[in-house]
DNA sequence: GGGCCTCGAGATCA
DNA sequence: CTCGAGGCCC
């Protein structure tokens, strides 16, 4: 049972063995730099076993669960090797065990770019949806019962661990997918992270990427909560949320008194041989091997019916496992299967998460609020009283229109089953008739609009209600600035909707142009504004000033243009006034864009209110980052192999020529350019490469043949 | 939606 | 020192 079956035994022996052979040279070398104590050679060598055999503990410890040495033994060993580090600087290296802990706080995280996308995986709640699941992907691959790599699924964080020449150099929360913060110093304080990957020398890769989950062990997050009442500290509410704050702690020093542990789970890009093109569940054995900690609950399955026996299986071991879950991942084992099966929009279509149930609780709908959106849509909340489930205090949740009141009935007053599983959005089940007190009272939509006061209009065949106060009512003003600004959008750091609620109503700005023309004497007028606050957003405003045009149109806030639309926008046109000219039929070729997306888009433009703000914009200043070389083209699905990907040609190919290749590869969604550098992902060289070559493999970049990139290009 | 950390502002106190 | 805002995580 289990892919590290006899792995873990196998290796225990293996290391105790290991660590007999440098016991010897661990005395040999102490007495011998006794008698010597100036020969250098003999102060590396001393230093160096003494690291390796901390580290075997620290293995067997923190990854096996099985250590060999009581602790005060181990506790000698660390500080031998510390004074002798501290004697002799020279010794210190960056993954010595005694540099865990870094000595100095950051000021902030840097921000750090993933090689490869961190995707997220799509979520099923019910059985049937899995079976679908495994029916799809059977007709797509044409076989009868699918192999899958099964594995618990954590509730922590995912982040990603860079190798460099076996050496861990960079840690990295998820963030977007796309980039993440960088927290390598807390995550050094992690005793389960290799600091150095453990096999030999030999076929170690240059670069290796491995991805998995921090989280905090269940006793560990009692014993912290202990410590915190004990010493009157809040105390966290659950594991998941202790690990984050940990992780995200400026001081590694605190970072290092909470008890993280890592899981591994998947590998990201990585270079240089050895690494199995063949399962998942080998990929998984490979860096077990490498010292990474693995699920023991890992296994290989044939089916649907596997999955959900495993699936049960693991649900009634959820109590006894010693860290929170929320749910089971199913992942197509066989790798050529997995590329055959692709991606869609930022997650594999060759996994899924299938989760536990979410919790329920009973509790009071006090009242109901009506939100005014974006797009000016009425949004009734329910107000709860606080009752605390799936790991959270819960006050409000959404009743998403007033079709959705009717048809679960809900009255002021009444108790009602509310429902949360970890991530998800808490949401009211169903009113609990028996307990229906006489009071309760009817909800009644408003007839206008809370914030504004003009009339709520509900259209024929839409199931919301709206204000029809457009851009002149508060509520869609201010929401149409914080759109703009959010991270997604133009990323203007430093203006939450406080801020601009402050700014709207003492009339400082009335649109999105306006916040360029603030200025530090009308910011510091604001409460609660201070002269560090105003320049840190002035400052945070001019650096935003040149988007990428995906950016742009979804920074505009055109109603159903989400982030994905409006990158495909921005890659299909590729220029602004393109986009703006295109009509209904002309936007309807691209993928995904239906009539209803083309329609939004084209009334926006046609809004005269609209294009003022857009040339105000341009007009204080906003440049984008357009890309006007690129055809109108269909889009290829997603090739992520290719997409956003920096390609450079060299050399002559046999069958395309040049200028083939570059459209070939631009259609897929990659750019060619004209030079090697760090930021280029593959050089294709034909024949007689040029010195483009032996840039690429100064830096290490990946280089293609002709071959190779019709093979890219094909899937 | 809710929980966490960090930062800056403003209050408080010496 | 306390508090609120902002950013980030799921």
């Amino acid at each position: 049972m289990g892919i590290l079956e006899n792995i873990s035994k196998n290796t225990r022996t293996e290391l105790i063995s290991k660590l007999k052979s440098s016991q010897e040279s661990l005395e040999k070398f102490r007495k011998d730099l006794k008698k010597n104590p100036s020969n250098v050679q003999l102060q590396t060598d001393l230093s160096e076993i003494l690291r390796k055999i901390i580290e075997i503990h620290n293995y067997m410890y923190s990854v096996l669960d099985a250590p060999s040495i009581p602790d005060s033994e181990y506790d000698r060993l660390f500080l031998e090797l510390q004074r002798l580090e501290h004697r002799y600087p020279h010794l210190v290296t960056s993954h010595s065990p005694t540099q865990r802990v870094g000595a100095t706080p950051l000021i902030k995280f840097s921000q750090v770019t993933h090689r490869l996308p961190m995707l997220s995986l799509s979520n099923e709640f019910d059985m049937a949806s899995v079976e679908a699941f495994d029916r799809r992907l059977g007709e797509k691959l044409k076989v009868d019962k699918i192999e899958y790599e099964v594995e618990p699924k954590f509730d922590g964080l995912a982040v990603s661990l860079c190798y460099e020449n076996g050496i861990f150099t960079t840690g990295a929360t998820r963030g977007d997918g796309e980039t993440g913060e960088d927290v390598t110093s807390n995550l050094r304080t992690v005793k389960s992270i290799p600091l150095c990957l453990r096999t030999g020398i030999n076929n170690r890769p240059t670069y290796l990427e491995v991805r998995g989950e921090i989280l905090m062990l269940k006793d560990d997050f009692k014993k912290l909560n202990q410590y915190q009442r004990k010493k009157n500290e809040k105390v966290f509410v659950n594991p998941r949320n202790a690990a984050a704050g940990s992780l995200r702690q400026l001081d590694p020093q605190i970072a290092a008194t909470r008890r993280l542990t890592f899981f591994a789970y998947g590998i990201g890009e990585y270079k240089g041989e050895g690494i199995p093109h063949d399962t998942h569940s080998n990929v998984m054995r490979y860096i077990a091997s490498y010292g990474f900690p693995i699920a023991k609950e890992c296994d290989v399955v044939c089916g649907s019916a596997e999955l959900l026996i495993y699936y049960k299986k693991i649900q009634d071991s959820r109590e006894q496992l010693p860290y929170d879950i929320d749910g089971v991942v199913y992942k197509v084992n066989s790798i050529a299967q997995q590329e055959k099966l692709g991606f869609i929009s930022r997650a594999p279509r060759f996994a899924i998460a299938h989760k536990f149930p979410a919790q329920e609780v009973i509790t009071e709908l006090l009242g109901i609020d009506v939100q005014v959106g974006r797009t000016g849509v009425l949004t009734p909340v329910a107000k709860l009283k606080p009752v605390f489930v799936g790991g959270a205090t819960v006050t409000q949740a959404t009743l998403h229109n007033e079709d959705e009141i009717k048809r679960k009935n809900v009255m002021i007053g009444d108790s009602v089953i509310v429902r949360r599983a970890g991530d998800v959005i808490p949401e009211v089940v169903e009113v609990v008739m028996e307990r229906r007190p006489d009071n309760a009272s009817q909800f009644i939509m408003p007839y206008w609009c809370p914030e504004c006061g003009a009339k709520a209009v509900r259209m024929p065949n839409e199931a919301v209600v709206r204000c029809s106060g457009g851009l002149l009512c508060p509520a869609q003003k201010k929401q149409a600035i914080i759109h703009f600004a959010s991270r997604r959008g133009m990323d203007i750091e430093g203006l939450g909707d406080k801020l601009v609620d402050q700014l709207v109503d003492t009339a400082s700005i009335r649109t999105p142009a306006d916040l360029y023309l603030l200025d530090e004497d009308k910011l510091i007028s604001l409460p609660r504004m201070g002269k560090k606050s105003a320049s840190n957003l002035l400052e945070s405003l001019r650096k935003r000033k040149k988007p990428t045009l995906a950016q742009f149109i979804y920074a505009l806030g055109i109603p159903n243009v989400g982030v994905i639309t409006a990158r495909e926008l921005a890659r299909y046109y590729g220029s602004f006034s393109r986009l703006q000219e295109a009509d209904v039929e002309a936007l309807q070729k691209i993928q995904d864009v239906g009539l209803i997306v083309a329609q939004s888009i084209v009334d926006f433009f046609a809004e005269r209110h609209n294009i003022d703000i857009i040339k105000k914009l341009f007009s204080v200043g906003i440049e984008l980052k357009e890309n006007i070389d690129v055809q109108q083209t269909q889009s290829s699905d997603n090739n992520n192999l290719i997409t956003g990907k920096t390609f450079v040609l060299t050399g002559t190919l046999s069958n395309l020529s040049r200028e083939d290749a570059k459209e070939r590869i631009e259609n897929s969604g990659g750019k060619v350019t004209g030079s090697v550098s760090i930021k280029t992902n593959f050089v294709v060289a034909g024949v007689d490469p040029g010195g483009k070559y032996n840039k690429a493999l100064e830096l290490g970049v990946d280089i293609l043949n002709e071959a190779e990139l019709l093979e890219l290009l094909q899937h």
